[in-house]
DNA sequence: TGTACATCAGTGAACGCGCGTTCACTGATGTAC
DNA sequence: TGTACATCAGTGAACGCGCGTTCACTGATGTAC
């Protein structure tokens, strides 16, 4: 737990820097929360991990609370960045939603911990809950939307309420994320495969992609229609 | 929290009775389960609960989390329960589909935190994980590829892979009960809804039901297909 | 240029709390003789 | 029928631990004069 600690190593910041101290606490919270997951985190258990005494934190922050609140921010950010990231990558609708549900199931699945405290209702002011800050409500969420809204435009999805769709949507990304996190031993079936009948299935989908082809061509044979 | 509480009113078990103790403790975890999540057990507050002491635990388990394994395999039988009871009463594979999945989804918000207990991997033990006792994997997941294969049998499903889609229905309905039970402030769109879209889009149903009909006859308005 | 002082960025010791766990014990009740 | 005893179903006190939180403090560094 405490190898990637700078405990000992630390240098008092110098005169007016005491603010960095803010962002290293919450370095620290986030090595705590990878390596334990969030029932590992105590005021106690970010100071030593920060290399510093834990009174200090109090200059920084109220209670552990407004750590794991600051912390959900950090992880907010990170994960609409690489979803954003992708999407921004990509100009074609359909290949837009696979490929942004790929990186939040891989973000996950690389940082399952994160996700977790992502989802703790309990840790979430109201702002972070009801606004933009949410973690899927807000922009992710509305990623999905106007992902979906660019599917239906372009004659690609078959959804004529795209608001439900994509709560649908939302909650079998959800769902399937959370489930490879915990790491349950299961014979899941390939990843892609997956998140193909989830997109398909839930943007209905009506011209579906062939991720495997380099030229990203439409093909019929992706899913059969009765 | 003390609310249910036994304590005090509590009699020694008569002689010969003393296993009586150990689904005694069973339910008082489960009442502080329901009260205040898993995070609020302990051997102690557990023993509270049941107006017992601390000490008497260990005549009935190992250690706390002993009792959160017995916790689970009580949770486990019950959300069985009432999803077998829910499709041993429809004939009709689809609506034996959507009604499952909308009693798994009732019981996540009925018993938040029971849900929650039953998806902490770090709970199970090995067995409770692989096989059957296993929350989704085992029974309800096994009852959803059954009712797939009944849809299928029944020319009501376009589904050529009923396990891999069971896999992203199993992902659609754990995320949708995981979202709305943690209590999300959301515009929520009507529960059957959100449910019809999931299982009609992942499930391929070819051939929807109006569930406001008493008759339960096939509708063709249920979703437009391109 | 020197020096007293204020400020900054923290520290160390101590407090009371609930926790898991141990150990010797208690008191009612069934049973052997 | 009586009584000694074994057993059962627990209890009460104590331990050491990590926790959140407080409080007086320290020692380096910038600044006023």
């Amino acid at each position: 737990v405490n190898i990637m600690s700078n405990a000992r190593t630390r240098q008092r910041n110098p005169r007016g820097s005491g603010q960095l101290l803010r962002a290293e606490i919450v370095e620290a919270a986030l090595r705590v929360i990878d390596a334990g997951g969030v029932e590992a985190v105590s005021l106690r258990s970010v100071a030593r991990e920060a290399g510093i005494s834990a009174p200090s934190i109090y200059d920084h922050f109220a209670d552990i609370d407004a750590v794991l609140r600051a912390v959900l921010d950090a992880v907010l950010a990170q994960v609409t960045e690489e979803i954003g990231k992708v999407v921004a990558a990509n100009p074609d609708p359909v290949v837009t939603m696979l490929e942004g549900a790929s990186a939040w199931v891989s973000f996950a699945e690389r940082y399952p911990h994160r996700y977790a405290v992502m989802h703790n209702y309990q840790l979430l002011t109201t702002e972070q809950a009801d606004h933009g800050a949410g973690p899927d409500q807000g922009r992710p969420f509305d990623i999905c939307v106007a992902a979906l809204n660019e599917c239906i435009a372009a004659g690609r999805s078959a959804s004529t309420d795209p608001f439900n769709d994509s709560v649908a949507i939302w909650a079998g990304l959800h769902g399937y994320a959370s489930l490879l996190s915990v790491g349950r031993r299961f014979p899941w079936p390939d990843r892609a495969d997956t998140l193909r009948r989830i997109i398909y299935g839930l943007a209905k989908i009506t011209d579906p992609v062939d991720l495997s082809r380099t030229g990203r061509r439409a093909v019929g044979s992706g899913r059969r229609r009765s």
